[in-house]
DNA sequence: TCCCATTTGTAATCAGTGATTACATGCTCT
DNA sequence: AGAGCATGTAATCACTGATTACAAATGGGA
C-alpha cells in the first residue's frame, strides 16, 4: 500500500499520489468491477480534489491502463510460477501448465482479468508494458510448441500458427466464460475451476500427443 | 424501421416509442459500440423528452437488454441458416457449421455481439428470451455430438460435458478475440475471418473423428 | 356523447461523471 | 533568498441515468 488507509496528509502535496490513485482504483475494481471505478471516487479515497488525478493521468482510461499494467504483471508472474513448478521436461506438460496458470489466475482475480482483457476501458495498444507481457506469454507458448513439434509430438500436417491461435482462443474463451458469468448454470456439484481444468486437459491431449517423447 | 428517420409526430403521443427507442439504440450501438448508447440520445433521436424512455424501460440496462434480445434473435437465425445449408447428414459437419455460422455472425456484427455477451450492460439472466435462445443453441450442439458419439466418432473415453464446454469456450474465445481487437497483430495477409475459420476446422477435426461414418 | 381512469409524454430537477481552466501552494535547485 | 516547476485546489462545463410532479392524449363504459 502506498499510503495509509485514512488519507492523512501533513503537507499540501501528497507525495505519492500516482501510486495511491492506482491502489484506490484497484480497490474500487475489487469492490465492484471495472465499472465501479470513477476518477472522483479514487481521488476522494486518496484525500485529494477531483481534478488532482488528471495531473498524473491524462484520462480515466490512462488510470485504468496503469491498473491493467499492474494486473498484467501479476498474471505474468502467475504464469511464470506455474511454469517453474513443472517437474517434467515435457514441453507439452509445460504448455498445459501455462494454460492452467493463466486460468487459475483469471478465476482468482476475475475483475483484474476483466480490466486486462477490456479494450474499451484501457488503451492496450498504447501500452508497451501490456503488449510486451502479452507477447512474452505468447512467445513462450510458441517455444514450447516448437519443441513439441521437433519431438514429433504434433500431427504432421498441423498448421502451427493456427494451433497457437486455437490454444489462445480456447484459454481466453474459458477465462472469459468464467469472468462473464457463463458458468451460472453449470453442474452445481463441480466447481467451475475444476471444469475448466478438465476442459483444458481435454483440449491439450486432443490437440497434441501427450505421450512422453522417447529420447 | 418503426418510424421515419426524422421524428415527425403529429400527435402528442408517439405511438410506437418503445420500438423506435430500440431502433435508435441499435443505431447508436452500430455507430460507436455499446458505450456510445445513452438513453438521452436515443430519446432525442426518437424526438422525445429525456425522461420519456423510462416509461417503457425501467433502466438503461433494460433498454440494452431489449437490444440484446433482438440481436440474439438474429444470431440464432444466422446459426439456423448455416445449419440448414449443410448438405451432409454428418453430425460433425453440422456441428462445425454451427460454430462457423456463430463466428461469421459475430465477425459481421461485432458490436451486437458485444452487447449480447456483456453481463454488465444487459440483464442476461433476467431475460427468458436470451437464456432460452442461448440454451437452444447449446442443445443443438449436444444433439449433434450425441449423434456423433452414437456413430462412434468420438474417442471412447471422451467426457461429453467437458467436450461441449470446450467447444463453446473455443468458439466464444475466438469470437471475443475478434471483437476485443486481439487480431490487430495477426498476419496482415490473412483476414481474421479466414484465420478463425481455419482454427475452427483444426479444432473440430482434432476433437472429433471427421472421417465419414460408415452405415 | 360525455366523462373519467389509464397510459404516455413533458419539464424540472437531482446526484454523479470525465474533463478543463485559472489560480495557489509547496518543493527543489541554484 | 528567490526563480521555476511540479502538484494540488476551486470553479466550472457538458453530459449522464434517474425521479418527480404535472399535463396531455387515448380509449372504454355510462
Amino acid at each position: 500500500m502506498a499510503e495509509a488507509k485514512t488519507p492523512r496528509r501533513t503537507s499540501y502535496h501528497h507525495g505519492n499520489l500516482r501510486d495511491t490513485l492506482i491502489d484506490a482504483a484497484i480497490q474500487l475494481v475489487e469492490e465492484g468491477g471495472p465499472d465501479n471505478v470513477s476518477v472522483r471516487e479514487a481521488a476522494k479515497r486518496a484525500g485529494v480534489s477531483p481534478g488532482a488525478p488528471f495531473r498524473h493521468f491524462q484520462s480515466k482510461t490512462a488510470l485504468l491502463t496503469a491498473v491493467a499494467e499492474q494486473a498484467m504483471s501479476r498474471l505474468t508472474e502467475a504464469v511464470t510460477n506455474a511454469l517453474s513448478e513443472v517437474d517434467s521436461e515435457d514441453p507439452i506438460v509445460a504448455f498445459e501448465a501455462i494454460g492452467q496458470g493463466y486460468l487459475e489466475w483469471a478465476i482468482a482475480n476475475p475483475t483484474h482479468f476483466q480490466v486486462i482483457s477490456s479494450r474499451t476501458l484501457i488503451d492496450f495498444d498504447g501500452s508497451d508494458s501490456l503488449r510486451g507481457q502479452n507477447e512474452a506469454i505468447r512467445r513462450k507458448m510458441i517455444d514450447l510448441l516448437t519443441q513439441a513439434q521437433q519431438q514429433g509430438r504434433l500431427a504432421a500436417n498441423t498448421d502451427f500458427d493456427h494451433l497457437v491461435l486455437a490454444a489462445r482462443a480456447f484459454v481466453y474463451g474459458l477465462a472469459r466464460m468464467v469472468v462473464d458469468g457463463h458458468f451460472s448454470q453449470w453442474h452445481p456439484s463441480e466447481p467451475p475451476s475444476l471444469a475448466v481444468h478438465k476442459a483444458l486437459h481435454l483440449f491439450v491431449s486432443r490437440m497434441t500427443d501427450l505421450s512422453e517423447a522417447k529420447s
